[in-house]
RNA sequence: CGGGGUGUGGCGCAGUUGGCUAGCGCGCGUCGUUUGGGACGAUGAGGCCGGAGGUUCGAGUCCUCUCACCCCGACCA
């Protein structure tokens, strides 16, 4: 991608309103543009990021069985009547009468419309278990929108809903979820723990939440450094220097951003969608569902939270929009050829690359790079032969024949 | 939803006890000189001051209402 064509510009400044670094730094790097309070657009580079977290996430979902579906976003009423959860969500949720005078809601969550199709589907303990997810916008009217792309009213969220024949079968594969999730994040570059954690409104049962430590946080998780036992706050019976339950030691607090949750539903939504199936003993029984979510924006601006510095973003190997950014310094027409060439030999190998072809000062194409974050940065200019090979991270920057780049930057991502 | 704050060219801001033609920086256009950490000079375009109503000879400045955004808190599948 040539970056004299790429949609979207870097900015100096931003609104001293704008509190929030990953909104702040997402804005100037030009990936995201606000509409209103909680509701985000993704400009082309954004996109870039967010399609390979979706990747991930997807890919990841995928090996655990998971079946990709698209629900509705627009659900009548009446569905949610059956739970009971018009009333209950109606403080979050986005209710409306359309013109033919039937109440609709906005889609904030979606047991009531999956539980709904699996219902025309099961019959028998035969057709269990079942693994459903989307990626799909989710709204939510949320009383105050804020820190970016960690709370917003309008936002994209994986969620998968498994259906079982038994408790024992929901708690095997919510140990594979565990995992998948554990998974997920490590992929995605983000160190991210477990917390157990009460269900809230969606689960009476047990449920997990999994956290990344920031400061941006909204959670405060107490946690022990020297095993992996953790709670949410909220649930926690022990506090800050307190023994911890598993190893003794002494626990701490930390603030945490929620990147994703999973719960045991039982039967809650079954038994109100009356979601039945005839086991092996002819008898009739309520589906055991369990529910996963993970919030991509909210990754995203995790990403950010954690990763950066007073230059900008500091993109995760997985997450960088480009793995390449190459910044093209040369003057004389003979290196700009060359650098041509060379942008078109790295397509041509694969590599991602956003060239920066402008005709403007090189201090400008720096700052630009370090704020948008791309991991590798590559040099090209009349000054040496070779290009230097810099890493955005630590800024460590190597001189190496242009020959070479291919493998080095092969290397880096492998 | 309670408390606090802010709305002025594309972006960031200034504008005193109301006063004349609403300023500054960035960005943008043109010309020239530049080119290793957001270059410089010249020149030019662009705003009716969030919206509505009111007070006044006169309102960006005062009053009322309203919309929006940000921060703290409460809330948070």
């Amino acid at each position: 991608m040539l970056q004299s064509k790429l949609f979207g510009k870097t900015r100096k400044d931003i609104s001293q309103d704008e509190k929030s670094v990953n909104a702040e730094l997402l804005t100037r790097a030009g990936f995201i543009s606000k509409q209103m309070a909680g509701v985000y657009s993704y400009l082309p580079l954004g996109l870039k990021t967010y399609r390979k977290v979706e990747q991930i996430i997807r890919e990841e979902m995928d090996e655990i069985g998971g079946q990709e579906v698209l629900l509705p976003t627009l659900q009548a009423k009446s569905l949610w009547d059956q739970t009971g959860r018009w009333e209950e969500l109606e403080p979050i949720m986005y209710q409306f009468t359309d013109h033919h005078g039937t109440k609709i809601g906005l889609g904030a969550t979606h047991e009531e419309v999956i539980t709904d199709i699996v219902k025309q589907y099961v019959n028998s303990y035969k057709d269990l278990p079942i693994y459903l997810y989307q990626i799909q916008n989710k709204f939510r009217d949320e009383k105050r929108a804020k820190s970016g792309l960690l709370r917003g009213r309008e936002f994209v969220m994986k969620d998968l809903y498994s259906f079982h024949d038994s408790e024992e079968d929901l708690n095997k594969y919510y140990k594979i979820t565990h995992q998948a999730y554990l998974k997920v994040f490590k992929r995605l570059g983000l160190e991210a723990f477990s917390v157990e954690a009460s269900g809230g409104a969606m689960s009476k049962h047990n449920s997990h939440e999994f956290m990344v430590k920031t400061e941006a946080g909204e959670d405060i998780t107490i946690l022990c450094n020297s095993c992996a036992w953790a709670q949410n706050k909220e649930i926690a019976n022990v506090k800050a220097g307190d023994k911890c339950p598993d190893c003794g030691k002494k626990v701490e607090e930390a603030k945490t951003v929620e990147a994703g949750n999973i719960f045991h539903l039982g039967n809650t939504y079954s038994k109100g969608m009356d979601l039945k199936f005839t086991d092996k003993d002819g008898k009739q029984k309520e589906v055991i569902m369990g529910s996963y979510g993970i919030g991509l924006g909210r990754v995203m601006g995790t990403i950010v939270e954690a990763s950066h510095d007073k230059d900008g973003i500091i993109w995760t190997k997985t997450t960088t929009p480009y793995q390449v950014h190459l910044l093209n310094l040369a003057k004389s027409d003979k290196r700009k050829k060359e650098a041509n060439k060379f942008y078109m030999s790295l397509k041509e190998a694969d590599i991602d690359v956003l060239h920066d072809d402008r005709d403007i000062s090189f201090g400008k194409k720096l700052k630009d790079a370090d704020l948008i974050g791309i991991c590798l940065q590559i040099i090209i200019s009349d000054k040496q032969e070779e290009i230097e090979f810099k890493i955005r991270a630590d800024k460590t920057t190597s001189l190496i024949s242009i020959k070479n780049v291919i493998d080095e930057v092969k290397k880096y991502y492998s």
